[in-house]
DNA sequence: TCATATGGTACTATATTAGTACTATATGAA
DNA sequence: TTCATATAGTACTAATATAGTACCATATGA
């Protein structure tokens, strides 16, 4: 499967919705509404990301949630490692010391690697780009 | 995240040791004490992988299983393909009618073409190149 | 002062993953 | 023929991770 998680991509799906006015302020409310979803899951990521600094909030009356930079400068990458940890397709890619095997193992630098060029890839594609590139295969400059 | 299941892993682990020595026939409980595993879970790897054509297996004394291919016809995405499903980054990139929120969502298009960046990166690894690119920056002639 | 909105935390339910055990079947050699 | 060896299939348990929800605290501005 090789999967990011359900409410990664929900936060993507806010964020990118976030980024066609990137300069109004969004309450989780009417997030919540224009992505459906429920309510408490939408509140519950836009909490961790703005507490992680891609978002700035504002509570009271007119408060709500809003970029804290611009589209282009949000990577999936940054998204993905704020709502689920740093991008490692393997436990040795993340760092050394979680995986049993390590000293014996023969493939550890082959797999990071392929950790790398698929965060690579992640880091290439924007928010901006997520609602500016109506093509697939113009994603990454890539055909697929 | 974005993690391989550590049953994956352990398959590509248990494959690059046969890729050594293509054409000999390894025993499950033989392979468990190179790669360090649990007889029982490379057993249950291994007939897995027998099952879907990667490996080609025999019964009885001096029985055991081989690489149904040559190392260099086998890739990574096959392998996590075989034991954990397509590789599928998000939800919608596998097929469409799992996620509810597909009719509204502006970005699935978009995650299709990530996740078939990611697809052609696992495709270019073959077994032949994991045991045989000793360099993590070798891999896929990407600087990482 | 009060409705609105976020901040933090804790909890529960569900799903997935990992690991194990057991029985059946095939092979080849003594 | 017998028996040790080895895979085939299945089912089960335990552990972990994920998803979803609820509650109360705190800040804001009309």
């Amino acid at each position: 499967m090789l999967r990011i998680s359900k409410l990664t991509d929900y936060g993507t799906v806010i964020l990118a919705q976030m980024a066609t006015e990137p300069s109004r302020t969004y309450s989780a409310a009417s997030l919540a509404q224009t992505v459906e979803l429920p309510p408490s899951t939408v509140s519950k990521l836009l909490k961790l990301l703005s507490r992680s600094g891609l978002l700035s909030s504002c509570r009271g009356k007119q408060g709500g949630y809003r970029l804290a930079k611009p589209p282009q400068q949000i990577s999936l990458a940054k998204v993905i490692d704020v709502l689920e940890g740093p991008v490692a397709v393997t436990e040795c890619s993340q760092r050394s010391g979680l995986c049993k095997l390590e000293a014996s193992c023969a493939i550890r630098r082959q797999w990071q690697g392929v950790n790398g060029v698929i965060y690579q890839a992640l880091e290439r594609v924007s928010l901006d780009s997520l609602i500016n590139t109506p093509e697939a295969s113009g994603m990454l400059g890539v055909k697929i």
